[in-house]
DNA sequence: GCCTTATATGCAACATATTGCATATGATCC
DNA sequence: GGATCATATGCAATATGTTGCATATAAGGC
């Protein structure tokens, strides 16, 4: 007889189910809604198409994790309105409980920047410069946001605080990028190397 | 008759299969070898199992942009050492100077800190502490690689600044992770909320 | 009038990633 | 003597994500 080792539960990531559950548990909403909402907020962290909710959502809906009430339009699409049922809460409890697992960065624009030597530079330096662009938008998008938060008065509950938080961590990643974008952009252009540490 | 806009093409991300041909041209190399190299390097911006390797190498070949001479082995199980070819280094130019698509975070850890107010602190904070030790001991490692870069003395390559900026933006990264775990703590076990900006 | 955007949901094909399993030998750990 | 690790490659099933397309109405821009 051999006794074997207790092997974690495997069970797959379900990232975007439970992040569904999360925003459902916020606030009942449409596949549509939820789509909108991924762009702000928890979107920073986890993203999805429209196509991926509503599967997403049957599958849920298929588990008993969430629930819907068929409401009919005249002059618009008939819309599923869901809402978050009691065992989606207890099982997005567990999910939230659980051990987290390795994360992977997976950057394709990493990967770009890091072999950039075997490429011409007009292309990646016209990407560089988008990127800068982009990124320096968002940055002051993220900084009003943090501004308001600043600017409330009274006592900040725990859930705010998170957001808030988690905001931030958002904040010095794009400063990250950016002084990523200009640090490269300094070495193809002139071929400038920091010479001090990170 | 209509006539419709220019479409540029889709082509899927390819990001492995080109991850895969920025590391056999700095050095041909078996499946098993490249799982390694993933670890280090460019393995900061993208990993891959060995599985998923195996996989791509053999659509890489099949496509013409490696080939492989098979070294039979005593001892050992028989290799295949692969190299890149003048299509694949012609396919790899290409996709280095193609344009960039907008990247996505999807880090379920994030997705758990923001929801955290859902779940019970314990196993939150136990998360926090392992993940703050991991993060903190990679630190030293890329710490450990800035400052032997920054000890050589003579001319950079182009190849080797790019690696370091990379490095650089590596660190900053972990940096950053461990201030949010940080933040977390100090919100989860103190209630302190951070009240300037990030 | 035509095009795009917003509202609202969804199928199908394909691409990519994860998990478990299979095979085979030699070395090292306990 | 058995377990684990390193070497070396791979199949199969499942999970997750992307891309293209389909449907239907109303509002607003050109």
């Amino acid at each position: 007889m051999q006794y074997v080792a207790y092997k974690a539960a495997p069970e797959p990531a379900m990232s975007l189910k439970n992040a569904i559950l999360v925003l459902l548990e916020g606030k009942p909403g449409t596949g549509y809604d939820l789509a909108q909402r991924f762009r702000g907020g928890i979107g920073q962290f986890w993203t999805a198409s429209h196509q991926q909710i509503y599967q997403e959502l049957k599958a849920l809906g298929q588990d008993g994790l969430v629930e819907f009430e068929l409401q009919e339009q005249a002059s618009r699409p008939d819309r599923k309105h869901y809402r978050i049922t009691a065992p989606g809460r207890a099982a997005l409890k567990d999910w939230l409980e659980a051990g987290w697992k390795p994360e992977r960065l997976n950057s394709a624009a990493l990967v770009r920047i890091y072999a950039a030597y075997l490429a011409d530079q007009g292309p990646v330096l016209a990407e560089i410069e988008r990127n800068l662009e982009e990124n320096r938008a968002k940055l002051d998008e993220y900084l009003a946001q943090e501004a308001s938060h600043l600017a409330r008065t009274g006592r900040t509950s725990r859930r705010q605080a998170l957001v808030y938080v988690s905001l931030r961590f958002g904040i010095r990643h794009l400063r990250n990028w950016l002084e990523l974008l200009a640090e490269v952009r300094a070495l193809l252009t002139e071929g400038r190397v920091p010479d001090r540490p990170a």
